[in-house]
DNA sequence: GTGCTCCATGCTGTATACAGTAACGCATAC
DNA sequence: GTATGCGTTACTGTATACAGCATGGAGCAC
């Protein structure tokens, strides 16, 4: 399991509540915390050095994110996944992604700082591709596949596209880190955000879209062949 | 103005934060709360009966929802609504909305029940299309458009997609009653309403999506032009 | 008269105490 | 041995007290 932390957000934690936040978002994601764990508030209290003010703000604010389930008069519960839970989670980014990819498009054609920044992280994806295979250029490959979909979410100018895509990626952070990753998989990754850096730098939209459309789908498949292969721990299949 | 408030979560008010939050999602929605205007939390504590606690958590819930702006160390107001934000909420509706009529489409053929309830509504529709006009009319009909919508989403397979929608309604609601109904609308309106109907219990998808793009597109271009004239309380044009 | 500084006020952010409820286990009756 | 009822426990939901920061105005210096 190649465990990579979410780097896209700022991170600027101004009160207590946006630390336990964020790290029991990190926790969640990284499949520290597996799905079903229960969240007692004065477990996590103490684990987190707060009251139960910002801990209960926290939580609330993840079970909007959809990554805790809060039961009434009963407490908060890590959300589980289920393959239903997968097949919609895939089946709404590529509502939502191929548009944000569109807009990306028509944006860096429009700011040439922002198509140098593209175009820098094309070279980056090349570099990567030439390398020999290793655990440690997995790594790289992945960092640089989270830059580029954070690019990506920040060149989306409708905010409320931008803001349930980027909901969405901490769901997607998790799968990857439930389940295994295959090194196969990096190769054919590399080559679709290739395919992606090259349509979006010449302006082509459609070109853009679809080739974001195919990765998911291949994301989608090997995700699935992952869990059917090792059940994966907390995930439960019966979904 | 004709002010409707939205009747189609269930309104299970479980606890008071359920409470506050609901009343002031209402009163956001009514255009009571004017966009812009400061809600301190001691000012809600004696308006709502609750304490602070549930005031916050209310407050915070309206803030993801993005009915309210959350300043640091400053305090909550309602969110201000400019012409970008306008545009950008229907680009969204039309990202969004068509791919849940397919689902409902497909839903509504494959359970007869559902199938039933939708039928129902169209013959309503068909009922309201033949009254002549008046303001109990134009109630009638956005009561029973607003039924049509949360059984469109109701119906929504993707659960994403149908948080996504869910969230959307307010800032809707909120605009038709920010801007001035025109009493031409609800004609075209009912009409675009049956096409949709007849297209969904027809069992086409496709037809079903396109009438519903239409229909927002009109919308939007309706609320433009009613902004355009009447200014409106607190509307941002500047945007 | 104008600008700056300092103080007072009001608000949010946080901690914590209290009440109420649901789940769990144990004891007892059958 | 099994089922049912009661008591305990642990947790959430709520209220409230306290600390710290930001804003606005008054007063003073220039």
């Amino acid at each position: 399991m190649t465990a990579v932390p979410e780097g896209g957000e700022p991170a600027t934690d101004v009160s207590k509540a946006d630390l336990v936040h964020r790290r029991l978002k990190e926790e969640i994601e990284l499949g520290e915390l597996a799905p079903g764990t229960p969240l007692p508030e004065l477990w996590l209290v103490e684990r987190m050095g707060a009251s139960r003010t910002p801990v209960r703000e926290a939580l609330r604010r993840l079970a909007t994110e959809g990554l805790v389930d809060l039961v009434p008069r009963q407490g908060a519960r890590v959300s589980r996944v289920s393959l239903q839970s997968v097949r919609d989670l895939f089946d709404f980014r590529s509502l939502l992604e191929p548009a944000a990819m569109r807009q990306a498009t028509e944006g860096a054609a429009a700011d040439p700082q922002l198509r140098r920044a593209f175009a820098t992280m094309r070279t980056e994806f090349a570099r990567i591709q030439r390398r020999a295979p290793s655990p440690a250029r997995a790594r790289a490959f992945y960092e640089l596949a989270d830059r580029f979909d954070w690019a990506i979410i920040g060149a989306t100018r409708n905010e409320h596209l931008r803001r349930a895509i980027a909901e969405l990626r901490p769901h997607t952070a998790r799968l990857r880190n439930l389940s295994h990753v295959d090194p196969q998989r990096v190769e054919v990754s590399v080559a679709e955000h290739l395919r992606m850096c090259d349509a979006l730098l010449a302006g082509d939209a459609d070109g853009a879209a679809d080739a974001l459309a195919g990765h998911l789908a291949q994301g989608l498949e090997t995700i699935f062949r992952n869990l059917a292969r090792g059940p994966g721990e907390g995930v439960d299949l019966l979904g």
